[in-house]
DNA sequence: AAGTGGTCTAGACCACAAA
DNA sequence: TTGTGGTCTAGACCACTTG
């Protein structure tokens, strides 16, 4: 006996072979009876193992197919978004919050479109500035379903962010980065020059197939979102 | 019998009672013992679907402590990384790769440190632009270890970004966002105006412990990076 | 038709952390 | 100390897909 394998060693052992060209990129790989009992575990051990390296995208697995190396690793990259708050707070800095506005407004026709609204109606507009140690961090610009949240919920002192999260059944949304240059009204808000380069991550929130909010984060100039491959 | 409770089933069951408030927000949820025994399924079916809703951020789980429906649930969204030549075509454009330029010289410090290199010393530095449907899509910067890639590689028709995924046994790194002005140099090789916001993907590749190559992408204006929550 | 991964099961032992 | 999740096993059946 070689000692337990564990099926964390199965998957450090066929990263090993595939690092070492013994699995050559593109190549097919023995099946899981075969590696069980080379490795001497149950095939339930070396699924795991190999499962897990797929979701990664090092491996590709196809029943009947077998399991190739895959041609062109698609790395992914895992980002973790906080309540925007918390992200302050972990950051190191003292969080603030300040409501800008809150009312009903037409929205233009790329936000309307997102929501799926035949006929122009309002939708409620908040605006608010996001503080890391009172300097500007953030500016969200959320545009909400009627259906969310009550007209009756205040975003003075808690944000909708930290409101919706507490109090809706997220189900699904999308999520987009880009850079847009600051107009006049963000550049005030966010303490810089208009036309500053500002990283703007943008989503929207589903719950249950419909529509839920849609909101703009304009970063301050500088910030940088980072991760771990 | 009530059908066959597969592993995605006991995960919707669980999702819908997550939703319901029927779990609410920092409770305690059953055991998986009694899970299983009140779906009549067995518990390593409940492990792999409690399993899942914990690495999605939506239950915490403990040895001895159980399971709790997480606080504020973290959102993890994740992008996949393609070649760049593959995200062009995905995109359904024809890509096109130019090479700008290709030699020795001393990196700026914020490089030097991320190479943890102690005394100056000149690394190998490529310019190229990648192209969709001959319109520039993103210009790559990139900083090479010596002992990546030997000087006889070129890069003139073959990206550096598809040689070192194809060559270089990845292990690690960082990954990262920002938005920052267009220099004239960008300008000119985007074909945008100096000061045009873009948005830039940091990436820093080591493979066992030692950094293989840092990178900027600097992306055309109105480049949107999108992905599904 | 047949090969391969996907999953379920029942039982067991272990590791960790809370009481 | 003890409860809970983490994992392994051996065997079984099924689903998909390729030849």
């Amino acid at each position: 006996m070689q000692g337990m394998m564990g099926w964390q060693d199965v998957r450090d052992e066929a990263l090993r072979r595939i690092r070492a060209r013994a699995w050559p990129p593109g190549e097919r790989i023995p099946d899981e009876a075969d590696l069980a009992a080379e490795l001497g575990c149950a095939r339930a051990t070396v699924n795991r193992a190999l499962r897990d390296l797929a979701e990664t995208g090092l491996l590709e697995r196809r029943r009947k197919g077998g399991t190739c190396v895959a041609l062109n690793p698609v790395r992914k990259a895992t980002f973790e978004i906080p309540v925007i708050r918390l992200a302050i707070e972990t950051a190191g800095h003292r969080p603030g919050y300040r409501l800008l506005s809150d009312g009903l407004a037409l929205p233009p026709d790329a936000i309307a479109a997102d929501f799926a609204i035949g006929a122009p109606a309002p939708l409620r507009h908040v605006l608010a500035l996001h503080l890391a140690d009172d300097r500007p961090y953030c500016l969200e610009d959320r545009w909400l379903s009627p259906d969310s949240a009550p007209p009756s919920v205040s975003f003075a002192t808690l944000s909708a962010n930290e409101w919706l999260v507490q109090n809706i059944a997220f189900s699904g949304g999308t999520l987009a980065f880009r850079a847009a240059p600051a107009d006049a009204e963000q550049a005030r808000s966010l303490e810089c020059a208009p036309g500053d380069p500002l990283l703007v991550l943008e989503r929207m929130t589903q719950a249950s197939g419909a529509p839920i909010t849609r909101v703009n984060l304009y970063h301050a100039p500088g910030h940088r979102l980072e991760t771990t491959l």
